[in-house]
DNA sequence: ACGATATATTATGAACTCGTGATACGTCAA
DNA sequence: TTGACGTATCACGAGTTCATAATATATCGT
């Protein structure tokens, strides 16, 4: 039960205090509202409003996303008059998406059938 | 409130209806356990019962985490005698696992502060 | 200062996730 | 078949996340 030996890969070598960061971090993106944000932050920064009026969806419920993505890192802020823009803090985060889309496709039809993780629409 | 109108950004134009898979599948790793679990495979195939020693939890609370990942499409299956062999389904899972943690080791801070996601420890 | 615009914060309730404990299922050996 | 082992599933309770609606803060024009 004591801690294994410590061993030299890659990625599978993480303290295993740091898997709650790392969890926290992944559940920023575990939303479907907040994918939609930083999608649409790929595009370039934007002010909130604009990305408001991009989702449809309601001021608080984009903004109490935004906070969120805020915090993980995800994106930063920039004071310009009364608008505020919101900018994706780094460009691996372009490259996350793009990894993460490609193995979805190819599992579609898997995950649609999980009824263990139900993410609400 | 219409669909906005296709655009040909390369990750920021999936329909709106394939984020709720998307996010499914980002939550597959907001969890610690589960991360645990994945990172343990990237040493190679492993049965369930090693698994468990592994990580030093309840056979139903990893089992359960198992299942949850198979759905999701990280990993699938093979039985062997009274043991089955989990191992992860796609070699990309290891890129998105690095680049993951790369972008958190340089946002530890922020991450950590973040209140308003709370992964259970 | 006042009103208007832009964004952030908060509390509340509904829905979901997770861990636990009990139990069911599947496989092998005797 | 019986029992042992390995794994999967289920129901329940505690804690969490989410959306909503109301309210607060910040900046600008007048």
């Amino acid at each position: 039960m004591a801690k294994v030996k410590p061993r030299p890969e890659p990625a599978g070598a993480l303290g295993d205090a740091a898997d709650l960061l790392y969890a926290k971090f992944m559940s920023g993106l575990a939303d479907p509202t907040r994918l939609r944000i930083v999608r649409f932050l790929l595009d370039g920064p934007r002010p909130a409003g604009e990305i408001v009026a991009h989702l449809g969806l309601s001021q608080s419920r984009v903004s109490n996303h935004l906070a969120c993505l805020k915090w993980c890192g995800y994106v930063d802020t920039l004071r310009q008059g009364r608008n505020v823009i919101y900018r994706l803090t780094d460009r691996r985060i372009r490259k996350l998406l793009e990894l993460a889309q490609a193995v979805v496709s190819d599992n579609a039809a898997h995950i649609a059938a999980c009824t263990r993780i139900r993410v609400q629409p």
